[in-house]
DNA sequence: TTAGGATACTTTAGGCTTAATCTATTCAGG
DNA sequence: CCTGAATAGATTAAGCCTAAAGTATCCTAA
């Protein structure tokens, strides 16, 4: 690492203080192309995903990850609970529910106990419809990461857990206070 | 690494296939994973810097794109070129640059020499507004990206390099085809 | 010079997403 | 039992985003 205040031959505060800010600076810099490059990988990505749904199934992303996560639960899931799985509003939910229970791919059941709540639930060509899509899609993800080794997935996987653990402890703290 | 098949005591090729499909699962399995991980960081970073910059600045992220992007280009920037680099639609860029206009935040300028053309600028308004913003939002990302070390930036950044040209390669294959 | 194709931008229709607000139901305390 | 707060879900208004179609301009080549 070069230390530039070592062995600086002018050495007053002024060449100090300007390295201390240069290096501020590139750490910024560091942080904010970390983060966009992020940013255009995800979204590299999800376009890619959301384009091979459109054409090879007519559906979306959305609609997908909504399946996906009630196939994992043949009791269903409340509306709530869904919401909070998909890591959106309430609202958003209500509306991709309607357009999937007008396609006859997943049901609205009533709630024994709660008449506010709603149970939603994959029906029979829901779930057959699903499968189909899941098999394409792993394969599609497979492949579009398939330019990392196997240690490199292990590597990526662990920092993304630190980035993301580290932004949920500093979200929550914003959100609580 | 395990090698089963080196010491499976039942040896048949009905053994080896299972652990062929099994170990293929696996792998379908940790490429969902990492990019599910992938999906939910970007998502959680996102939000932050949308809720930051509504609350602070009441400003959205595509706004707030769009002029970070016409800051390096102090000559400004046509419709067409806006849209390549925020790698979003034309459309897309007319609706953003409608609002920032009507905020007197950005200009559309003629293009001398293709009356098609326009060029996209920011007002000096838009760009003292900026800067406040993108001082904020820089230690906001710094902040939100604090719980890496120096190392582990620099090689989160690197996979993500990889993962971002083989993803490159890929959807171009595939939109060339 | 002029027709045609290409290019830059806008418009339109439709889906996703949010925050804020509304309705119906549940639940806890008096 | 009743009242009021809390909860589940739906609705609304507004913004983002796309694909497809439309308009004006440019360019090339016959």
């Amino acid at each position: 690492m070069l230390r530039v205040t070592a062995i600086d031959p002018s050495g007053g505060a002024r060449a100090r203080r300007a390295d201390r800010e240069t290096s501020a600076r590139a750490r910024d810099h560091r942080a904010l192309r970390l983060w966009l490059r992020l940013l255009t990988c995800t979204q590299l990505l999800e376009r890619h995903m959301r384009n091979l749904l459109r054409l090879r199934f007519g559906t979306t992303l959305p609609r997908f990850d909504l399946m996906s996560r009630l196939e994992r639960y043949p009791e269903g899931l409340k509306m709530k609970e869904l919401s909070h799985h998909l890591m959106v509003t309430g609202g958003n939910v209500t509306g991709i529910v309607d357009q999937l229970v007008r396609e006859k791919l997943v049901e609205r059941l009533p709630e024994p106990g709660d008449r506010r709540a709603l149970r939603v639930r994959l029906t029979r060509v829901g779930y057959d419809a699903f499968g189909k899509m899941a098999r394409a899609h792993e394969e599609w993800i497979v492949s579009v990461l398939s330019g990392l080794s196997r240690k490199e997935h292990a590597e990526l996987f662990r920092l993304l857990a630190k980035v993301k653990s580290h932004a949920l402890a500093i979200t929550e703290r914003k959100d609580g206070a």
